[in-house]
DNA sequence: GTCCGCTTGTGAAAACATTCACCTGCGGCG
DNA sequence: CGCCGCAGGTGAATGTTTTCACAAGCGGAC
């Protein structure tokens, strides 16, 4: 297979939660171009993205919404539960355990880990915080994803533990790049490159450098 | 001037904060080079991102660390301050009150709205919270960004009563596509979505459709 | 059975982003 | 002063992603 690109498995997650919509909402069938409509992308780029990964709509009539559903689930991964360890037990770490929606997708927070003692041993949804020592205990814990909520001079560091301890994919919410090795899935969210971003735009749109204000985004 | 892509706006944050690491470590020039080892990017990136806006290096030197940081501080429009209103009170919308980074960088919460009668009128972070009917209020405070933080059925709504109110930038934390007019910068932060992209990452290495695993990511 | 309207799947084209490669300018050294 | 090594700026080449446009397949009407 061709190397899919990131912005195409973006999308696939974005059809993914319409089709559970219209799915909720009774649809039996779903043209592209409906499709493209609530995602608000062309109807070229959804039977792109799809052709990717084999064909799975019917001339003249579109997709069969559940079977959509049920492919691209197969495709994202989602068949399966993942276990996560979660590291950093602050505002962050606590906000993303809280957040139902983890484990309703398939992603069973199994560890937490944290370096300040203050929060080591209590108990934050029905888990224990380890020490922050103790993360190669995830290799024997059977832990696929590592979530990195710490503040950002720790996440380099703490990265490197994870991915000794055999973790193969990162979800790093600290405001810095991390850098691990190839085999080794990364995804950042970066709240504050999103304000600086939107700060980008919005500064553009009242004082363009030459041309045209230019904001939107998306 | 061209239209600047949003990948180069995010490097730029990037480099704006590899420029105010280097500066605390003393340095007083940085070259391409350095700057894009760092970033893990190529230095033609790092050129060709900063030729964008003019000329800020010399040649056979490299960047005045400090001008630089100045310079990109004042292209992304962070040599102001935005006023920011918070819709959605609940385990996000706390979380992001508690980060500090969030002021540091010239972000200023003046606002926070909720829908839940149990949350309105509580204080939180010096402001209390106001019920979401109050949302047209933004207008007279002043405000340039919104932040939803709300439950994904209600985001759309939110989005559209901020766009009433004169609010030109937003920052979605909702998992759930956004319809805002075109003059209108949106950012949307979506852990659902990243997770689902490290599920598609590690699911494609270990179970390759046809050919080659491939796993990093940015 | 044939025609018709609809919609997918997909090469080809266009748009966009990154990397290359080289020209130019700078400071330092002898 | 002239040469050398370094490093920025930038047009051209390359690579990637999106959009276009159309052949082919499908069900339904008659």
């Amino acid at each position: 297979m061709a190397r899919i690109s990131e912005s195409t498995v973006r999308r696939l997650s974005h059809y993914y939660r319409v089709l559970e919509e219209v799915h909720a909402e009774g649809k039996r069938m779903i043209s592209s171009h409906r499709l493209a409509e609530r995602e608000g992308v062309t109807s070229a780029q959804v039977r792109k993205d799809l052709s990717y990964f084999g064909s799975f709509g019917r001339r003249g009539l579109g997709y069969k919404v559940e079977h959509l559903r049920e492919e691209i689930r197969s495709i994202l991964g989602l068949d399966r539960r993942w276990r996560v360890a979660l590291v950093g037990a602050g505002h962050i770490g606590s906000a993303l355990l809280a957040y139902r929606g983890f484990a309703a997708q398939g992603f069973d927070v199994v560890a937490i880990y944290d370096r300040d003692p203050g929060r080591v041993g209590q108990k934050i949804a029905g888990l224990v915080v380890q020490d922050a020592a103790a993360i190669p205990g995830v290799a024997a814990l059977g832990v696929d994803i590592g979530v990195i909520a710490t503040p950002p001079a720790a996440a380099q560091e703490v990265a490197e533990a994870l991915v000794a301890a055999g973790v193969h994919g990162i979800l790093n919410f600290a405001p810095r790049k991390l850098f691990v090795p190839a085999n080794v899935a990364l995804r950042t969210v970066d709240m504050t490159m999103e304000l600086e971003s939107l700060s980008f735009a919005l500064h553009q749109a009242r004082a363009p450098r030459r041309r045209r204000a230019r904001a939107g985004g998306e």
